[in-house]
DNA sequence: CCGACGTACTGTATCGGTCAAGAGGGATTT
DNA sequence: AAATCCCTCTTGACCGATACAGTACGTCGG
């Protein structure tokens, strides 16, 4: 039977509450008083005071629930990821708060079990399958929500951070279609539920996940604009966002006579894995090839990838602060951050165009 | 106001048990009135059972907390944290138990506030800071321990998985010494607390950070076994298990006239920058320079790189079996896991023996 | 000598559930 | 027809703390 406040009060003839203050408030009780209680806890073995208790009846767990689905080690190794889950931990923890994982089972019924039971005074969704049973709970439990993708994925109630997926491709679109690229491959992930990495056709407008969506259709918005039709990109699924996935759909541009001149790729991961096959074919990036990333993650630089850089941590940082620190008006929710074009050295002017 | 079952229960004249019965144990009720419960708690905006309400009825949360340091990316940069992680949640999700991640921010009296506030079943210790304050109340809260590195930091009383780091060392620096190499550099991160990447001279066997010490230390068994003194070998510190730092490390031992013909590293990471620093320089990886690292992450094969294999997905699932169902023998709640020497393309002879 | 005030502590309600034992009533057994 | 059983629901205790109002006592100014 382990010890309680109760047990220590009986023990020296004082009252639960002076106990209780003995932890949770120095200031109310003498400081004699207060060594003799902390002296008897320790010597009763007392654990202090029980957190799930504290919780209950403060009404705050000191915790951010962050879903992640099935496999835990594709959120972390996923570069983007990890800064944002750094910026959110770091906004917790300057709040004395902790993050709870909750690993989503694939199997329904759990998946709601757990998330019943998650004690947590906020969610943060970030990168979850949108139909997921499990997401009503959440919507029900009535804790503050912040997204991270798609804005209009939970309704108007819940917070929102992210960036303009859209206009941002676009800009890397322009930026390809400037230098006179003509020839042009599309690397995306996920375009396809379980797919393999190979060509695909799939229409823009229609496809699951939603950054990868906003992505391209970003990027056509600029070809189109450009008279670039549509038609004429190449569009290569990538089975997932992995450096060596990125490699293998490179191959479906890179290796046939109509090679692409540029490939822009809907993130860093999947453009160093576009390097990578472009090293192995002896072929230059931003000369021979141009290729784009997106999100700038640290290894961006390190390869000279022009890409699309966003505050990846910033935006966990935001994300963690509209949770615990709601702002009153309800249009401080709703944050679109702003985004630069980074051009590096993987881009550069049509080499076919020049020769002409 | 926030509805509880109270409110449902008064709404349908039943008892508050009924209600809650209607949620845990749905075949305590006729389906017709738990359809109408049901009902009516949709109606009222009922968000289902308190979790915290319910952890501290049933005493038990389904969390394992998980203590980090400050900075949270260092943790899943790194890829062997990053398995062990993957494994902890697989064992956890298996359970219907997420993991609450702890940033033990540097604050000692902050830290303390966040450990005690936690409410969690169980603790992993894992690369965290022993000299750390909040640690002593982690150890108070009397809930079962795991620890993954040092076996001895927490007292017999913790559990513990782990690898005989120094016998696997030793392996990797037996197979150096064979292939005949007599130059040779270890790069080590952590040696030196806040310190810069270059040379140092450390007495192997007082190194503060316990994996570090057992792996050079093991490094030391294989060279003085071959009688190779110690003093000959040129160790170097890592600031940090960045792959950039290893590269930085490397220029220490191949920026000069006697340059090392072997380059041991205490991680896969470090030695995957060795080798990008082999590359800068045009030298052969397994013919100039033999280079090992260590843990066998996915890189490391793609890389060839000599290493030591160790269950790192495995450590961390049995770390949360161990948590969430200990063993009723003691002895079973101590593991020392299987490793093995992977021979791989980047470690061969000595170059310079050949030549004489 | 009295009211005002501050300090140190107590008492009780409350947070929102779960659990074990029990009660009432219809169906089944003997 | 009495005994037994099961199904469905109720009762009351309990989990371990915190909040807030209240009490007792000492001190101080007037």
């Amino acid at each position: 039977m382990a010890a309680t406040l109760q047990t220590i009060a009986d023990e020296l003839g004082v009252s639960r509450s002076t106990v209780s203050n003995a932890y949770s408030r120095p200031d109310q009780l003498s400081p004699d008083l207060r060594a003799r209680i902390l002296a008897t806890a320790e010597r009763l073995g007392y654990s202090g005071p029980n957190p799930t208790a504290r919780s209950l009846r403060r009404g705050k767990v000191n915790a951010i629930g962050v879903l992640l689905t099935d496999n835990l080690s594709m959120a972390f190794t996923d570069p983007y990821a990890v800064a944002y889950l750094q910026g959110l931990a770091e906004a917790a923890s300057a709040r004395e708060t902790s993050l709870l994982l909750i690993n989503l089972p694939t199997d329904d019924e759990a998946g709601r079990r757990v998330v019943s039971n998650a004690a947590v005074d906020a969610f943060c969704l970030y990168c979850v399958p949108d139909w997921h049973g499990a997401l009503d709970l959440i919507r029900q439990r009535g804790v503050p929500i912040v997204i991270g993708e798609d804005p209009n994925a939970f309704g108007p109630d819940a917070s929102y951070v992210g960036i303009d997926e859209r206009a941002a491709a676009r800009r890397l679109g322009e930026h390809i279609v400037s230098l006179g690229h003509r020839d042009i491959a599309v690397v995306a992930h996920w375009i396809v539920d379980g797919g393999v990495t190979g060509e695909v056709s799939a229409d823009p407008d229609d496809l699951r996940y939603y950054v990868t969506g906003e992505r391209v259709r970003g990027f056509r918005d600029a070809f189109t604009a450009a008279g670039l039709p549509w038609e004429r990109v190449r569009l290569i699924n990538a089975a997932a966002n992995h450096r060596e996935q990125g490699s293998a759909a490179a191959a479906h541009a890179l290796d046939r006579h109509d090679r692409a001149t540029a490939i822009l790729c809907t993130s860093d991961v999947l453009a160093l894995g576009v390097l990578d096959a472009l090293g192995v074919r002896g072929l230059a990036p931003g000369r021979d090839v141009s290729v784009t990333g997106f999100d700038d993650i640290p290894d961006a630089e390190v390869h000279g990838l022009t890409t699309i850089r966003q505050p990846s941590v910033e935006r966990g940082r935001l994300a963690g602060e509209l949770l615990l620190d709601p702002p009153e008006d309800p249009a401080g929710r709703r944050l679109t951050l702003p985004v630069s074009l980074v051009v590096r050295a993987t881009t550069g002017p049509n080499p076919t165009k020049e020769q002409s």
